[in-house]
DNA sequence: GTCATTCTACTACACTTGTCGAAGCCAACA
DNA sequence: TGTTGGCTTCGACAAGTGTAGTAGAATGAC
């Protein structure tokens, strides 16, 4: 499930609140995004029919809901990233990570210890 | 600098080793991309237009040489992922990463490895 | 009932991306 | 010197993307 930056737009609004119509998805979509609202119906249809989103019609008017998860279309974006420009593996990422100091050191500290933690209770 | 899907194939090869001529370029794509010689011609084209590519002929043919840094291009696209995906910060990031179960046992002892190592190495 | 509002369904259209093919130019060799 | 093989530049074309207009149907307010 590959979706567009467009794409993403729409679903980052529906994954935020679902149920929703076209109509509040525009008014969720952020500051700056100011899409006519049959782009909106135009994205909407083209995730309908790739299956990333649900479609059902109420009374006049559809009501759409998310068919993937926000966890998985992340997966499949970082996977994309990964594999395109870090040799698919996550040690170029965590190195790059590293050397470009976007990771604070609390964030590595948070990374480190939830990754502790599942090593352990991931005995289950 | 936005380089797309094919872009980076070629990229990818050209870092690896520059400067290089299409044909070299050519021989270095993943096994698997078994694109023609004038599609690579046209891909770098399009880098050289996008300057992210440097282009000097010697004698008849093409040398290329990479005007971005993977660094930097690495550096682009992973903001993009950020913004498009995870809100724009690190924190979801990390936390997707911890959760993900799809991260394989190694990736996540890679991550934690790395984030040791820099721990130490890097107390500048 | 009629009008304004609001949906929906269709259509459109320029630009980008992925992939070449064709045709011409030049150096080296039989 | 004519042939071969590699290089180059141009042009092309189908799909995918971003972005929207239009027309017609349904709904709610007088």
């Amino acid at each position: 499930m590959k979706l567009t930056e467009a794409e993403w737009q729409i679903m980052n609004a529906l994954w935020q609140k679902h149920p929703a119509t076209a109509r509040d998805i525009m008014d969720r979509l952020p500051a700056g995004v100011n899409w006519a609202y049959t782009t909106i119906k135009t994205m909407l249809t083209r995730l309908v029919e790739k299956q990333a989103v649900g479609e059902v019609k109420e009374g006049n008017t559809s009501v759409y809901e998310p068919r993937v998860s926000q966890q998985k279309a992340r997966l499949s974006a970082f996977r994309s990233l990964l594999d395109q420009a870090f040799d698919g593996a996550v040690g170029p990422l965590v190195h790059f990570l590293a050397e470009e100091k976007q990771l604070t050191a609390k964030e590595k500290a948070e990374l480190k210890r939830v990754l502790e933690n599942e090593a352990e209770s991931k005995g289950e």
